[in-house]
DNA sequence: TTGACGACCTAACGGTCGTTAGGTATACTC
DNA sequence: GAGTATACCTAACGACCGTTAGGTCGTCAA
């Protein structure tokens, strides 16, 4: 099913003017308010509220009015982005959970984690390259134990942490790299399981270098 | 004078609850939410808020629901990440001073920028594929007008941006793609202006999605 | 052709909102 | 004792609140 999981040009424009509305008075607008603003009835403005509240864009609070809550901004002047903790490497060996390291961390846009747990991970090797993720790349997961055919997601294969394409099989699932020069991985049994989505991608040059790893010829 | 101008006990411990509720809820309370709190009713609460009022330590907004404005109540923004505008997209066809359009802002470390200034660019278009930059990301750019041999740079040629790989070549550069399908650009004379160089890539991912364009054959 | 969305509508419900009016009691100062 | 401020009360107003129910119209994919 061809979920167009993304919003609609009016509900997009709803968000940015709520998120407005939210930078510019200290708080939430009431639904009415916001119909006002666009010319509709509140019922109407309801509507989209639940739409961008099911896409995961904003929720409900417990208070009675203005109980709009958007993620990445509940207070007037709080930035919008937000610090990942750097867990780890990939491939690394560990599930996310028991890994400690504190490896620094990389900002992303509070409003890609949909007020999801997230976490960051640095890449190491080259199984991804054809999906545009190099060796050094740190990759933002949202924590999530399923996800979608096709989705890049960072799964645990008995202990093993390691970051693949999943594809769903008969009996099973299919792990496949983005690297032509690398097999995919057949699961059938064994321990598996999906420790998050990858969500975004950040790539952080050195000083007075460059890319570190061109993919080079053939 | 018989007028204590600053708080009763009272009054100081409502302004300091509400502050409180400010702080944790993202919106100021509503007059019945603060009786609630100190088993007073709504009309004793009103009597309270009208003095804090006359008082100047708050004032009255002129939304309906929660309309309480205290003057002096902001989060310092500590944190080590900065919004970066998106000025436009690339090729885009014009000098980065020249755009106006806001398309949003991405996130990133303000150590990546090193004090400089920058902006973002979306990426259009697959000339810079194997360098892992797919169409779509959203790369980051530190304004400078020179660049060392490697970089990767938006450059301006005759009014027309492009991002390329920079190498001085005896009585120019060279800009080169990081497409085998695509052609190195000589630059020799005419108008040419470096806008910047590349400091990081930000890829995000929609929901429901993956990468959009992976590499593919050949 | 059906069915799922999106984007609106009318009409209404019951509850909550800010606000007012008028009252009681305590305290302190002129 | 009069005056003023604080700190509450009961009772109510009308407006506004979120929310529900049920409908129309168009679009786009199966």
């Amino acid at each position: 099913m061809p979920r167009t999981t993304d919003l609609s040009p009016r509900q997009r424009e709803t968000l940015e003017w709520v998120k407005n509305f939210i930078q510019e008075h200290g708080m939430p607008p009431t639904v009415r308010e916001i119909g006002d603003a666009f010319g509709i009835k509140s019922s109407s403005v309801f509507d989209l509220l639940k739409a961008l509240e099911r896409k995961g864009y904003m929720r409900r609070g417990e208070l009675g009015a203005r109980s709009l809550i958007i993620e990445n901004l509940s207070a007037p002047d709080e930035s919008g982005c937000a610090e990942i903790p750097v867990v780890g490497r990939i491939p690394a060996g560990q599930p996310i959970e028991a890994i400690e390291h504190d490896c620094g961390t990389v900002a992303v846009s509070k409003d890609v984690l949909r007020g999801g747990d997230a976490f960051a991970l640095k890449v190491e090797g080259n199984s991804m390259v054809e999906a545009g993720v190099l060796d050094g790349d740190y990759v933002i997961v949202r924590k999530q134990e399923t996800a979608d055919d096709g989705d890049i997601v960072v799964a645990l294969i008995e202990n093993e942490a390691t970051l693949k394409r999943l594809y769903r099989e008969s009996g099973g699932v299919r792990l496949e790299p983005a690297n032509r020069n690398m097999a995919p991985i057949h699961v059938t049994s064994g321990e598996f399981k999906i420790q998050g989505k990858l969500v975004s991608v950040v790539r952080i040059m050195t000083t007075g270098g460059s890319v570190e790893k061109p993919l080079g010829g053939q």
